[in-house]
DNA sequence: GCACACAGGATTGCGCGCAATTCATAGCGC
DNA sequence: GCGCTATGAATTGCGCGCAATCCTGTGTGC
């Protein structure tokens, strides 16, 4: 078949979505990058976004757009668009961006100790920590990154937090494409003591952990052995 | 007259540039709103850019959702663009980041201590010193924003470096909007000590001292006293 | 058997026009 | 004189269609 393959998996069965807005179609090819569902080198073909979508061609343009923008997809003209694959340059890029970035947000949270923050930051740990232990993975990953986006908002910098959901989702991109040595064990431990040194006002000891622990998922990371990127379509979900 | 006034200005007539492409009249609308020739709360009127770019209306609309993106304009659906007039908590957010984002970028150059950065950096200082003792306090602003910009890509960090490049332009509308109380004397004497810091490879005081640089900024400010924005169109150049 | 050239199909870029909504002005009633 | 309403103009949103460009598959020559 000539035709080009539907992209309709990018929106969950379960929920099913309402999408009749640029902002909707970006919101969903957003959620599909970060939850891996599209993968890296994957075309995202604007005749076959129309068609999943039931819009315009002009809303998935702009939707494409922004993502290409967010570095989460790269834009070739008059050729299309592509799911990104950073390369190893790019990875360090965003691991040290996250460290400057989230070492602020750290530290305003911690700053400011506000009970009610820290609560939501523990209810984020065990809703990630239930979900890990019932098996769903991909949740808890998701959630997991959730974490770090949290704080960002919580330390109130619209700014900040903004930037930290695009390096966020840059980062699940990354660590598809390099294989990681170590397993991700640490991390609850790692969130835990955070949200305890948040709690406690120790602003150092917070944003010294903090970079640590993206350090430290930086360096579990072999950043000189990039996966191979298959450049062609991938079926994520079937329609028909 | 009833027709919409033109925009042309917003390109200098000294170096007429190419403006044939989105990107070019992103590039041009950017620059007009950093050197304040658009002025916070004008209305970007989709026809009149077209007319001033001679470019159609959906390489205007990209670029100006572009720039929606990127904070420096607001959008309302259905009425049109204008260039954004940030309030006294997206300052803040504003400057918060800055000191996140420029400590980073700052420990970096600190750290690496390479003679040609540190030569590139002082030859922007020179060249501001010569703009402001000749009058050209434009052009000297402009450089000045473009030290932080040239220190965030001398860190090597594209994504820090393009953060900064937008907060920098922000910070142009924010010290356009609010009256400040005190003068801007002290940036000169900031910036050559933060060259002296890199140079000497004094990480933690070069750090400090972009802190403080930068915190100084805001503090020159009076945040709870906003200048009233003009929502009507400003002519910043005529034509004909 | 391999490389190059050519042609067909597919995809993107972009201008054009109409419909829907909003803003401004003028008119009317109180 | 003041406020409200209604009509008109202007502007934005968006789908449609054509032209330009790029990839793929085939055929030919060496």
């Amino acid at each position: 078949m000539k035709q080009p393959r539907r992209l309709v998996g990018v929106m969950n069965d379960r929920n099913r979505p309402r999408v009749e807005d640029a902002g909707d179609a970006y919101r969903h090819l957003f959620a599909a990058i970060v939850d891996q569902r599209l993968l890296p080198g994957t075309k995202l073909t604007e005749m076959a976004l129309v068609e999943a979508f039931g819009l315009g061609r002009r809303a998935i343009g702009t939707a494409l757009q922004r993502l290409t923008w967010e570095k989460l997809v790269v834009f070739f003209p008059k050729r299309g668009a592509f799911v990104a694959a950073p390369d190893a340059a790019e990875a360090r890029d965003v691991f040290a961006a996250r460290v400057a970035i989230e070492a602020g947000t750290t530290e305003a949270v911690a700053r400011a100790a506000d009970p009610a923050a820290i609560a939501k930051l523990q209810d984020n740990l065990d809703q990630e920590r239930a979900l890990r232990r019932q098996g769903h993975l991909r949740e808890a990953i998701h959630l997991s990154g959730g974490f770090h986006v949290l704080m960002a908002e919580l330390s109130g910098n619209r700014t900040l937090a903004e930037q930290v959901r695009l390096l966020v989702a840059r980062t699940s991109l990354i660590v598809n494409l390099f294989d990681n040595q170590a397993g991700l064990a640490g991390w609850h431990d790692h969130h835990d003591d955070l949200i305890r040194h948040c709690a406690a006002g120790e602003v150092e000891q917070a944003v010294a952990l903090m970079r640590a622990h993206i350090t430290e998922l930086q360096d579990a990371l072999a950043l000189d052995r990039r996966r191979p990127v298959a450049f062609d379509m991938v079926d994520v979900f079937a329609r028909d």
